[in-house]
DNA sequence: CAGTGGTCTAGACCACACT
DNA sequence: GTGTGGTCTAGACCACTGC
């Protein structure tokens, strides 16, 4: 208990991290709370706290690092800041999770343009194909995989109100996801994200998204029951879990006729 | 000096605010570093500091609230995760502008799909028009205006490495932006929201964005040196100042052949 | 060097949820 | 009541900027 810090004065037990001096280079000064976040982000990814579950309290954690509960605080607002953490207050600190209904479509930015979400009831999910195969170049780079390794394409529609909305292919490696199938994706309630977390630890935890407007192919047209020269919403996502590794690779086609994507600017 | 907070310890100088009990309906507590806050963001839209100015410093405001310094740096903490200030280390804390070249095309998410943005030069711009109209009613309830209340619609073209690539229609409150016109448009080097600070003391903070993939009409795809078959990506933005405020309602026809809209999910 | 924001501590007390 | 997160204070010291 006790060593690194730099500064001299306190010298708090949190792993050994040479700070400032003495390296050639960029001192590459880092401050206690952002280490003591480390740490945390480490048993996060280990899977050491669950989704939904607690994690220790901040005293607990206080006590354990060899800090002051101030400072296990500032990290764990950062985590919660990110989304990693959800902090309730009287109850505890709680690790994020897909699975709460407050946060279930998280990622979903398609509205309807009238009415709320839940007006329309939730969509119909239809798995068309779950198939397993070899990655072609592209999207082994894409997801961190080695060109060859095993894949997993889905594709399915969302309806929305009885309307094909959402055509969507989506791709995992295969080795994170043995026995996915599409009987489980079909069967299963709630959110594929969810389901990812609960059946497979995979916790998605920020996408990036590229936006598009295209002209589907016939094939495309059919499944959404749009005529070929209908322009549709395409949107290219990339989902990565805890340590910005690359999960998932989705791409959706929208029909934007009854609905729109919406963001918001800070 | 002196009054307000509820909890009968402290009692720092901000305003007048009685917090939990007395009141019949919901106590309503408020912090002492949320009521900085607003105190702050009172002090912002009264322009009283103006963008890139530093405002006084943590202790100066801590002193002059009665209050101490670690509230007063909440409040500002949170005001700068909402991009209202910039921190800036052993210089002071500072009124964000659109007008720094870091974050001069904030709300700018159309990127090229090869290449950086600077790679690609600047963009070349080109006012179509400037135009004085009465508001329709749409368009005034977006704005929180009355019907028939002045209104300024610009249309400009946006051309990427040669390309037409953008096409806007802007609608802005005559009132809000007297003697703007085509000419000062195309005169001014920088972004359009850095003219509307410097000219007009209008700071947009955020903003909501509705995407559609939509056809062109026969115009705006002459405009873009598309053919009306083109699906084009269309975003329609309303942009808020200070008090969440509407400014600006802004429609962007956007070609997504050689960029695309992207957008991170946290 | 002085002044600013940034970190860290130790302790008191409040608000909230459970039991 | 007990335990949790949330607020607030006072003070020490560090890191960065600029005179």
């Amino acid at each position: 208990m006790s060593s690194f810090n730099s500064t001299g004065r306190v010298t708090p037990s949190v792993g050994a991290t040479v700070n400032r001096a003495d390296a050639i280079d960029a001192p590459a000064f880092s401050p206690l709370y952002q280490q003591i976040k480390q740490v945390l982000l480490a048993s996060l990814q280990a899977g050491e706290w669950r989704p939904l579950q607690a994690i220790p309290s901040e005293i607990e954690l206080a006590k354990r690092y060899g800090v002051s509960q101030g400072t296990v605080r500032k990290a764990i607002d950062e985590l919660a800041a990110e989304n990693l953490l959800v902090r309730r207050q009287g109850k505890g600190t709680f690790v994020a999770s897909h699975d709460e209904r407050q946060v279930q479509y998280r990622f979903l930015r398609l509205r309807p343009d009238t009415g709320t979400l839940s007006s329309q009831g939730r969509a119909t999910r239809n798995i068309l194909h779950c198939k397993r195969l070899r990655a072609p170049a592209d999207m082994a780079r894409l997801l961190g995989l080695n060109a060859g390794d095993g894949l997993l394409h889905i594709r399915r529609t969302l309806a929305m109100a009885g309307t094909p909305t959402v055509l969507e292919d989506i791709w995992l490696s295969a080795g994170k996801f043995r026995g996915l199938n599409a009987a489980n994706l079909q069967i299963y309630e709630g959110a594929m994200y969810s389901l990812f977390e609960k059946q497979y630890g995979v916790h998605m935890v920020r996408a990036e998204e590229e936006l598009r407007a295209v002209l589907p192919t016939e094939e495309q047209a059919e499944l959404l029951d749009v005529t070929p020269q209908t322009p549709l919403l395409q949107v290219e996502r990339i989902s990565f879990s805890y340590n910005d590794q690359p999960v998932e690779v989705r791409r959706a086609l929208n029909r934007t006729d009854k609905h729109h994507y919406h963001n918001t600017l800070g």
